[in-house]
DNA sequence: ATGTAGATTATAATGATTCTAAACTAGTGT
DNA sequence: ACACTAGTTTAGAATCATTATAATCTACAT
């Protein structure tokens, strides 16, 4: 009922130990359909509120760090408040919802293709990422 | 040879007491031809070494937390080891060289204009912003 | 000149993140 | 099955950027 082997798996081979603590947080982030755009501290909360799991707050930063240099997060900056992570490790562009502080992934598709006119020399692009921020209309 | 006048007016339009030391941050921002993009703590480092004036930290983060209020500088937030603000009030896209952490401003022309072709309901678009990631080429 | 709201400052408090080091555990080998 | 070890978790302490406090100072209206 509970299959973690693909997440055992995916540990493994990147070198980490499938702890309970690791298999319990990747259940709770990539055991899901959409993108999960998230901050720490609410991925505390959830262990604690939602699924009652204790995990000690050292062992989240240290995991979601440790994810995100294995390259199965991203972190994303859109305010000074918040540092968001995002299980959508692709090159995408964002909507951040100014009301609620939302952020929502936007498809390659939603937005044309983005020509950059200027180059610097010695220096080439590594990414370009869109952000639209969104408001309540009326 | 120092005319603070135009700094004076400017304060005083928008409420704030033209003091020493919010005219010696308006110089340092504000006297310059191009965008200025920096941290607080950039800040206090240039008064201190480079401009050999006393402005206290607590000074220096009311003073730029009250000049984002009343308009004249934006905050930008590129990556979670840097809060940075920005002379340039505009919407406008950004280079980021993530080999020095230096941000640097795209002109209009820069960048073809950005088209969003998805919508949410009851939402519109507030801004559209880009950052462009680049790295040493070679 | 005086009065006062606003501003500056040293210092303390806060709070998010990182560090420490002791206890625990997954994986290996016997 | 048992023991060993490197890797992991954890409570609590340390750090550091930012914000709050409250005493002093100042711009400016009267
Ligand atoms: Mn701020
Ligand atoms: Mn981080
Ligand atoms: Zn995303
Ligand atoms: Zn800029």
């Amino acid at each position: 009922m509970d299959d973690n082997s693909i997440f055992i798996e995916k540990l493994r081979v990147s070198g980490l130990r499938p702890t309970k603590q690791r298999l319990e947080i990747c259940k709770l982030l990539f055991d899901r359909k959409k993108t999960f755009h998230f901050s720490i501290n609410e991925l505390a909360e959830i262990f604690k509120k939602e699924r009652k799991k204790k995990i000690s707050l050292a062992t989240l930063y240290n995991t979601v760090h440790s994810f995100k240099k294995k390259g199965f997060l991203k972190e994303i900056s859109v305010n000074s408040e918040k540092s968001y992570f995002d299980t959508n490790t692709s090159n995408h562009h964002h909507f951040l919802d100014v009301n609620t502080n939302e952020l929502i992934d936007l498809k390659k598709d939603d937005v044309d293709k983005i020509r950059i006119k200027k180059i610097l020399p010695g220096k080439k692009i590594k990414s370009i990422e869109v952000l639209v921020k969104i408001e309540n209309s009326n």
